[in-house]
DNA sequence: ACCCTTCCGGACAGGACCTGTCCGGAAGGC
DNA sequence: GCCTTCCGGACAGGTCCTGTCCGGAAGGGT
């Protein structure tokens, strides 16, 4: 074994065990404990502090140093990773989810094929459930997405949008977001002059020329907010507003789906709230949240979304009441299947 | 710059961008191109493949090979990976939640100490806002327990219960398994002679001995079903059970924060559910997703859970028909914070 | 078809550095 | 006090690493 394998080699074992004497690594790789000892310094001079004990049960272990050394992992380990970078939470941190999709991208580069199915098998399964079928975020797409936007690299794919309709893109990818387990990327569109927002788990065969353009500013403080803006705009299937009488802080704090842009204050002890949504569930479902806060509410809403939620909630008080409810014709259109909030694109 | 200080660095750089010139690569690692070459070689014998186009817009790009190479992070992407791994989802795939944990381990012990607040700041925010403040688990806890199940080390900790009782444990950690955002071990408890499971967001103080034990077989299939027959077991808050006229497999498949143990067949065609929380919005919260299927249902329950669905339902067809609700005493129990599933420690 | 740019890899010489062997020393645990 | 472990200097032999040459092959653009 030459050298650099044997030190990557020991970097490996002193991660997936803590503690490890001399001798075990010596016969592990091959080499008399005097060059354990001097790889052990090696790895020092790198900058990989490992500590060291004398005596019985001693032995060597890596520790935190000022940066972070190469991480060996096993095939099990990587597919987490890479399936936690996947479903990784978006709300509230600048960036993070650009982040995460840049690490994924590495990952996903050099990740061996074999364990590329199991990633999809396991985010498959994984995935909050609430999400619809047919959202399921392609790690390889996400991956080239994200190393696109990392290198400023022209990125044309195929697209099909909200309504169906496919179409083929080439834009300058400049950031991703993630809501509630979808992906979306913040682009700009030079052939129609303008910003646009795709839903990654809509793009197939995306495909990174390798030209380079220079970012342009994005028409926002930052991509989230931007793309918080975009949803809060686009054209819910179901929609209604309610008015609450707490504090904007307070809702936001408690309701599920956080979008800030949909909860707008009114002085400082109301807030009107957008309840948008795809299927009629999700309305109810962020309505029983509010209703939960256990404030004043009203509620406007087109006489489809209201008679429906009218139909719920007799239901509930019927079952509640009496301990049985018959299926209900008229909340027929809340048992097709979701699709997530819509875009903008 | 030392030789295998310089590969270190090379893979870094193949990792931090899709793809280098030898000239640059020369250029930034203080070599000769002819040098770079070699090192190319030597990361293509270390199993580490390496495309390289000629021509012009040529270079070098690292390729996915038969094993994962060293992952060379930045600060950044180190956080998002821990932070991914930390919020693991868990649902569904056997052991998964362990190996993000032996992940974490992994990472947490090498994490620069600059970087550890990062995590805790990051995941503070970006946890799922459903669960309450106070139930997160902190990556470094579960990182030392996540070390004690791989090593097999006897653990010993304080814990605090659901009824906020401390005490002091000594246990054989065996299982790390996670439920909507919250982690459980699953250990043997030799001073009771008994399993148990502990919330990790409960534990404090962590403290490996040195001891190792030999791990015990667990009465049951695997650590997930384990749990969710505990969890199943255990007393909620609120609790209510509904039958409903649709397969099992139907209802688990859209009703949120699926327990497998929570549904339980009735034959082909109907089944029970045991809509259990801590507080009564996360039951109402189950019980709308149930009326979404739009079947025929029927409910029992402690008379407290079924006046609360009632006023609820009662708020909530009078808000759609009339335009508005007022604040109802008799729900205010619901305005509580949750506590998340309890446990059976 | 031509040229430019890029990757490729053999040969060679000088010198750096790596390894095993031997050793005396220090520090923790029983 | 004994054992086990880590520690690091000295030394000799030989590996192998690096820079410098070079001719060759393969894309891409004009």
């Amino acid at each position: 074994m030459t050298m650099p394998a044997r030190m990557l080699r020991l970097l490996s074992l002193l991660q997936s065990r803590r503690e490890w004497s001399g001798a075990e690594l010596a016969e592990r790789l091959g080499v008399t404990d005097r060059t354990v000892r001097r790889d052990v310094d090696r790895l020092r001079e790198l900058g990989y502090p490992v500590d060291a004990s004398p005596g019985t049960g001693g032995g060597y272990r890596l520790a935190s140093g000022r940066d972070l050394p190469p991480l060996l992992l096993d095939d099990d380990e990587a597919v987490a990773v890479a399936v936690g970078l996947l479903t990784a939470p978006g709300g509230g941190v600048r960036g993070i989810e650009e982040t995460s999709a840049r690490a994924l991208a590495k990952l996903e580069q050099v990740l061996p094929a074999r364990l590329r199915h199991r990633v999809a098998a396991v985010s498959e399964v994984t995935l909050p459930i609430t999400l619809a079928k047919g959202t399921r975020t392609d790690p390889a797409v996400l991956a080239v997405v994200a190393a696109a936007c990392r290198d400023h690299e022209l990125l044309t794919f195929d697209y099909e949008s909200r309504e169906g309709a496919p179409s083929s893109r080439r834009v300058e990818p400049h950031h991703l977001v993630t809501v509630h387990g979808l992906w979306y990327l913040v682009a700009y569109d030079p052939e129609r002059a303008d910003w646009r927002t795709f839903r990654v788990d809509r793009v197939t065969a995306p495909t990174p020329t390798h030209r380079r353009f220079s970012p342009r500013r994005l028409p926002a403080e930052d991509a989230a907010t931007y793309l918080d803006r975009t949803l809060a705009a686009a054209p819910y299937r179901y929609d209604a507003v309610a008015t609450v009488a707490a504090p904007a802080s307070v809702v936001l704090e408690r309701m599920i789906g956080p979008s800030r842009s949909r909860v707008e204050p009114l002085g400082a002890r109301r807030c009107r709230v957008r309840l948008g949504g795809d299927t009629l569930e999700i309305v109810a479902q962020r309505l029983l949240s509010l209703l939960a806060l256990d404030v004043d509410l009203t509620l406007d809403g087109p006489a489809e979304v209201l008679d429906h939620l009218h139909a719920t909630g007799r239901r509930l008080a019927e079952l509640a009441a009496t301990g049985s409810t018959k299926r209900d014709s008229a909340t027929k259109a809340s048992t097709q299947a979701g699709t997530g909030p819509g875009d903008g694109a």
